[in-house]
Formats: C-alpha cells, structure tokens, sequence
DNA sequence: ATTATTGTCAATGTAGTGTTGACAATGAGA
DNA sequence: TCTCATTGTCAACACTACATTGACAATAAT
C-alpha cells in the first residue's frame, strides 16, 4: 500500500462514512478498502473506526487523524503544484456536479473544449436537481443556480441567465398572446417547480415598477427542459431561462411573451471548498467556465 | 514505490550530495535511489537533479522539491506522534553522534538501559571527535562538549565534567608531585590536544584567584584516554575529564594532582535541529539524558 | 421470515519489487 | 598521459506482493 493511499483511503470512509461508498468514490474494489485501513491501523497501533457488519463510528483517534490527513493531502497536492509549476498540465479526476438541464444543454457541450485544453484530465459529471454533499460525494467544484451561505465555500459568480415567457404559434392563435403580464391570470401558465417564486411571478414594466402576477398553472414540473417541451406543444406559457428556449425562439417553435417586460436573473455560481490551496485542476475549470460564461 | 519513500529518497540525496551516501543513509541499494528518483521526476514531469556519472547538481525545481518535502515528511512524522499520542512508543531509527571517548565511557553503557525502555527504536551511535555535518550525515542528535552557535540548532545543557590532573604513584615517587599549580612547569605533563587550552593550564586557587600556568609537555594526543593510559603508564601529569579518570582514582592506579584548585568545566549539551516539531524519538532519547546526567 | 447489503477473508492469476552484476563515463592519483 | 577507482544507470531475474473476485457471517430493511 502506498502511504498516500491510505490516507485517502482513510479519508475517504470518513467522509463518506462507508467503506463501499469510499471504494466508489476511489475507483477500487471495497476490499481493498477494507484492506488499506486495516494496514493504517496496524501501522499506527489504533482503531480509526469501531466496526460491525452494518455500522461504522470513527474513533477519537480516527477523527485527529483524518483531520491532519486531510492536510497533509492537500498540502502534497499543493507541493507537486508548487514544484511543478506552470511546466504541467493539470492531472487527475475531476468531479463537478450541475444541475441537470443547465449540464446538458451548457455545460456538457462546452466540456469537450476544455478537455482538448487539458488531455490529462479526467472529467466525471454529476447531474442533480436534488441537493449535494460535496464533500461526502466528493465533488470538486459545483456549478448552480445562486450562490451558497456557506463560509466554507467559495461562490464564484459566472454570469446571469435571465428567464423569459414564451408560448408556440399555435397556443397564440388558439388563446390570444397577453400585452402585459396582468393579463397572464387568464392564461395556462407551466410552473418550472425548481423555482421558488412558483405561481407569484414577478415582472418589471418597461417603465421599471415592479410587480407581481398570481397566474394560473395546471402543470408544475421540475425540469426546465420538460417546461419547454410542453410549451412547443401548445402546453401554455412558460418562463424558463433565456438559454433553454433559444433555438426555439429562433426557428420559430416558440414565440416571445410580454418581452418588453423583465422578469428574474439567475445567477450563476461555482461553488468550492474555501481552502487556502485551491487545486490548479479546479483553477483551471473556473478560469475556463468564467471565460467561457463572459462572453 | 512508496510516495514518502520516493520524498524521502530525494531528501537524502539532497541532503548528501550523492546517490551512493544516500543509499547507505536509508540502506537501500544504490540503484533502488537511482530508479525512485527516477519515478519521482517522471510522476512530476520534471528533472530534480541534472547528473552526469560523476556529478550531480540540483535543480530550482529540485530545491523547491527538497523544501517542501522535508516539511511534509516532519509533518507526516508529527501526524502520525499527535495520532498516537501516549499510547505507543517510539520507533524507527535513530542517529546519536557523539565524541569517542564520551561515547565509549559513558554514553554507551547507558544506551541498553535506553533501548529496554523503547524496544521499537533502532539506535546508530557515530562516535567520533572531528566536525560532523548533521544534516548531511543524518544525525539526529549530537551530544557534544559545548554549546554551538548557530540558530538553526537547539543546543540543550545536560550536565557539567570538572578537568582533573592525575598521575601513577610511581611516577610520584620518581618525581614527586607538585603541592601547587605553579610546579606544575617542572613536570611532564600530557597534552588533550581535543581542548583548545594547549599547554596554557588555567586554575582557580582555593582562596578563588585565578592563574594560567605554563606547562612542559613531550606528549599531546587527541584521546583523553590515549592521554589517562599515557599517565596510568607513568607517562606524567594528565589533565583530563574527571569521569575519564574515575575508575583509576578509585583503585590507586592513579593519584589526583593539586586536588584543592579547580580547572576548567566543560559543558554537555545536546544538539538538535530546531523545528517546529521534535520526533518523539528525539524528545525521548533528551529527556532520558537528561535524566541520567542530572543524577 | 426473507432479501439485500455491508465489511471481511482467503484464493488466485497477475504484476511489480529490489537486488545483483555489468557497464559507460568521469575524476583521482601515479 | 595512463591506470584505477568510483559513480549513477540499466536490464535480468528470482521472489514477493498485489488487488480482484467470490464467498461468507452479520445486520438492516422490507
């Protein structure tokens, strides 16, 4: 066993508080998990964890170590980046976790770009809409919508996406289209429920008052892409982010409502750990998503 | 390879210029040191050392490397003690280095009383009178007569060895012995040429006052042993370490000289890096002669 | 009560290990 | 200038360790 190993092996069980977790999140069989924490133990002469079949509880000496190896990690990474410089190309997995239809529609196909940058980089990307453990998933750098209040966390700002109405052709000449977003109440709305302004929709008149409209839904779906989807076939109207409709805008498929009104802007955020070390892979993904997102 | 093994191989071949010292000090074979320096460079992309067959020069890449290995290597050292804290012992190998003479008389005999205490370390005692270059020759600790100036060493007191004069009976009743400091000019006297005093004998006289007398001397060696068996041998008057004569003094072999003035004192000390964090084995082997010589 | 899952263990085919001896290159000494 | 000794590197090799796989006892979930 590699030295190093075991501190991420070990690592790894804690924050993870599982050794199968740990051998997915390492990449290697759970007996070997199993294994390299035996050795770590009998290296040191302590228990790290207090153990049955189902149940895992980290020692007082499980917890100090894990503390220092987390540094001592870090600070070996922090090393072979310091040495190596600028003459290497950064290395390794990296994990980075978006939400789902911003990942598919954004960001993945931004990613081959950046892997052409970095050869030696590994990406693994999560989608989720659902709440993230970073660490326990050990994810590197998370990019959503709005930032975190978290000190532990770095939110870096990438840039806005606005939302914005839209409906087809065919829901126009079926309904009508509404000049102002009053007019809405009498409309099919499709609520995007990953939202939290739900059904109070707030808009801001040409003439900068704002305001906020109840309007009426039948559907409320979590996902952006499917809100849309149900607005090209004459579902009603939808407000998604400017990037989800676009192409459909502009072949048609979908037409502008109420565009001389603002409605919200979403931030976009990377989100990662606050450490004085900031690894040069996550570096370079942030330098690279925040080129890429200004312009 | 072991990633600290590949850390520590590169330390030691910084530390002594040379593959082939580096792999006596970490007994391995020489070409092991080559092929994990190797590894080393080729895990980071770059050259630590440039070398020729003969000659070997470090890098900037290789001296930020050494830097910054040797703080994680203390790191991971002080990790692993705060882990284990009270509950083990001790392990691993540890370098003494301490003059010969000292060393054989009286560091020595205590060292098995030592070792039964930490059974789990491995003790490499360098004896010797000449300079000794801790860092490149691996030493954890010198014992040494004499503090030394330099910030970069903790220089611990541990006890004090009076100088005394002595010689055989016979060679009292061949030629008397002096009854004050000053006759001392009509004696053979044995030269310790390891004291910068040289024949410049300094006393302080019962009533305090203190002289520097003159003496006659035929004979210097660099052993205060050489120079106790020179006297034992009817060779003349020898001013040695007050222990070195002990045992001489006790059975009549030898007869103390002008007992009522007082020479020098030498000063023992202990000398060890100053770090941040002092192995544990380093701190055990200090207090266990500190104990020892404080009795 | 049954099923699924966890962490551990031993068997196993596979890969890597560290030494040895040889070598080219170079510095020291005669 | 020649010879010898030493250094760092390389490849061969017998040996050892490796990490996975499958099985298992124990336990939680259904």
């Amino acid at each position: 066993m590699d030295t190093l190993d075991g501190l991420k092996t070990v690592v790894a069980v804690v924050e993870t508080n599982s050794f199968t977790a740990a051998s997915d999140r390492l990449g290697i069989s759970k007996a070997l998990v199993s294994k390299y924490v035996g050795e770590v133990e009998n290296q040191l002469g302590i228990r790290l964890f207090n153990r049955t079949t189902r149940q895992l509880a980290l020692t007082d000496s499980g917890r100090r170590y894990y503390e220092e190896a987390i540094i001592l990690l870090e600070q070996f990474s922090a090393m072979v980046d310091n040495v190596t410089g600028e003459q290497t190309a950064p290395r390794g997995l990296l994990r980075i976790s978006a939400p789902v239809t911003f990942g598919e529609m954004r960001l993945a196909p931004l990613l081959p770009k950046f892997i052409a940058l970095y050869p030696d980089l590994t990406i693994e990307l999560v989608l989720t809409n659902g709440a993230i453990d970073m660490l326990e998933e050990g994810i590197d750098v998370r990019l959503r919508i709005g930032g975190v209040d978290d000190s532990n966390m770095i939110a870096r700002h990438l840039t806005n996406f606005p939302l914005v109405l839209s409906a087809s052709p065919n829901y126009a000449k079926q309904h009508g289209l509404p000049t102002t977003p009053e007019q809405l109440g009498e409309h099919h709305c499709i609520i995007d429920s990953n939202f939290r302004i739900g059904k109070q929709w707030p808009f801001i008149s040409p003439k900068g008052r704002a305001e906020t409209i109840n309007v009426q839904s039948g559907l409320a779906v979590n996902s952006p892409q499917a809100a849309r989807e149900v607005a090209i076939a004459d579902g009603g109207i939808a407000m998604t982010p400017n990037f989800i409709v676009a192409d459909a805008l502009a072949d048609g498929r979908l037409l502008r409502v109420v565009p001389e009104y603002t409605t919200l802007e979403f931030g976009l955020f990377a989100i990662y750990p606050h450490r004085k070390y900031v690894a040069k892979k996550v570096r370079c993904f942030i330098d690279f998503v925040l080129d890429q997102f200004s312009k």
